[in-house]
DNA sequence: TATACAATTGCAAACGTTTGCAATTATATA
DNA sequence: TATATAATTGCAAACGTTTGCAATTGTATA
């Protein structure tokens, strides 16, 4: 059932059945009436495809993020919502897997010609970053997480130095002086900068900053060096995780040793997941607004659409400390 | 750019260039490698929305789900998984807000023309119920979570029924007299089998079964409610939750009333989400296999769309009763 | 060299819309 | 009634592909 059915069960051309469905002048109000009722009647829904084809517009916006994360259900949630609200639809690619892969996820999201690109990720192989930015000559991309120097692509991120600087210095006002840090992966943009910024304060503090450990944001990795090193290093008195489901995999790992949090060890987070508040101890950690994150970013794309340039370049997000009962 | 672009500037016609596109026999060999250079030095990628305008097919799915659940990131992982297998774009729709926003939501994926959706989801009001039934009439559709009576459309459903009997079940072997059970919205199809199957095996046993409130499947709602009704009935020994996330609200609560797990109180949950082998005590529970759930939606889907035909009217998952730390 | 056949290439229709413009019809004015 | 104007309607091109068929070219055989 097409628009020529339509047209010819009403007895008129294909040009009045579009402007009725278009609510365009130009259609006597009878005849639209009419035609109206026999659309209804056959539940005709006119084909987008077509539609896009002629306009050059597929009102699709391509997101490609790493499922992985507790806290992705937020900042998808952001997208469709922000998206819904302006009619766009959205195509999801997950960015977890191999390189290969997501290269080819990200050109069968241009070949299906979305208008453009939400890409949520710090990891960024070399082949990945000339991809995003030849596919970026033909549509506007928005990275977040992740800004790409030499480029002049827009992204969201937050300001993750200064998240875990405040959050090292707290442990440090209180008096810890044996801190074992649990970093994110080391290809990860993010990770990296937190890590920087707790070694930096150390260091500043003339603390030894030796005790970090990559694991892989996932409350197993959180589990296992937590144990081993606590294990082997009984003067440690605070962990700092890169992200909530290490630190509550530490937190498991600390009760299974018989140690108590936060009076033996303190341990703080990164990321304030809705599970913070829920555990017990209730987790101490830096929040990040990921709605937000989600939500300004969608905007900021829609917007590079629409107006097809960017006038902002750059979103840095807040940060805020949260502490409740998981340090002292 | 396209083909036509392409024709040009290798002299040739665009049927020519099309053939090599797709790898089509009938040209020279020694054209086809120049026309080849030629695309790979622009950067050229097809448009599919004019192929798919001529094929019919959109090479998309839709998939509608409510992105509240702790284990939807599991199904939508297998989603995509399945469907980046079969070269198929996925196109994500979040129902979690009103139900008419749902049903938009629902006739623009039919309007993109989608060669399939998948539907994820208990809750089903009237209007919702006929949009499916009406529009599985033009594509299909697989329910998750759900089956609807009075149609043949197929659905991957878990057997909530006898997964909630084995678990009240364990709670009556271990002596439990006094149970509350949290249940999920009464709108849910699901929570409404669970929470049958609890009250079934109760009255069975001559136990009192009158101690049920509903929750939101929110660990807020679990904590609330735990909380309450704990202070109230200092006797019970045993909670029994619809899903993981409350469950661990619950423990919250009964931990901030100072009592023991499972020592005063037993807890149980539903869903088998990562987190509960993290918290502590580790949380008992009733697995599903959320990837599996997802995996053989997607699968079924599929098969649908290639062979025009369900061979499969219905899929039965398993479950599985785990126990760990916090019931006795 | 003429003929048959295979390989290569291009033409044009089709997919389902939108829209500027022309054609037709209805209505108002002189 | 003739004319000007406004309202309604339809025609046809365009969007970027694919593909059956016809046309052309090349090659092998008689």
């Amino acid at each position: 059932m097409n628009m020529k059915d339509i047209a010819v069960k009403c007895g008129v051309s294909v040009s009045t059945v579009s402007r009725v469905i278009n609510r365009k002048p130009g259609v006597n109000p009878k005849m639209r009436e009419q035609i109206q009722k026999i659309i209804d009647e056959n539940g005709f829904r006119p084909n987008q495809i077509a539609k896009n084809l002629l306009s050059s517009k597929s009102e699709n916006i391509g997101v490609v993020l790493p499922m992985v994360h507790s806290y992705f259900t937020k900042r998808i949630m952001a997208v469709t919502e922000v998206c819904q609200k302006n009619n766009y639809g959205v195509m999801m690619v997950n960015n977890y897997y191999s390189q290969k892969n997501i290269l080819n996820s990200i050109y069968s999201l241009y070949e299906k010609r979305v208008d453009g690109i939400l890409y949520f990720e710090s990891i960024c192989g070399k082949e990945q970053t000339a991809a995003l930015k030849e596919i970026n000559k033909k549509i506007p991309i928005v990275l977040v997480d992740q800004e790409l120097p030499e480029s002049e692509i827009p992204c969201v991120v937050q300001d993750n130095y200064n998240g875990s600087r405040k959050a090292t210095e707290y442990l440090i006002e209180k008096g810890h002086r044996k801190l074992l840090y649990i970093s994110g992966p080391s290809y990860d943009w993010g990770a990296n900068l937190r890590k920087k910024a707790f070694t930096d304060v150390l260091k500043k503090n003339g603390i030894d900053s030796s005790c970090i450990r990559e694991g892989k944001f996932s409350l197993n990795s959180g589990y296992k060096i937590a144990k081993e090193v606590i294990q082997e290093n009984n003067d440690i008195t605070a962990v700092f995780c890169a992200n909530d489901d290490m630190a509550i995999g530490a937190i498991a790992a600390i009760k299974d040793l018989n140690l108590n949090i936060p009076e033996d060890i303190s341990v703080i987070g990164f990321d304030d997941i809705d599970m913070a508040n829920y555990i017990k101890p209730r987790l101490s950690t830096v929040r990040q607004d990921h709605y937000g994150i989600g939500e300004k970013a969608t905007e900021l794309l829609i917007d590079i659409i629409k107006n097809k340039k960017a006038k902002i370049k750059k979103i840095y997000m807040d940060y805020e400390l949260i502490i409740r009962e998981s340090t002292n």
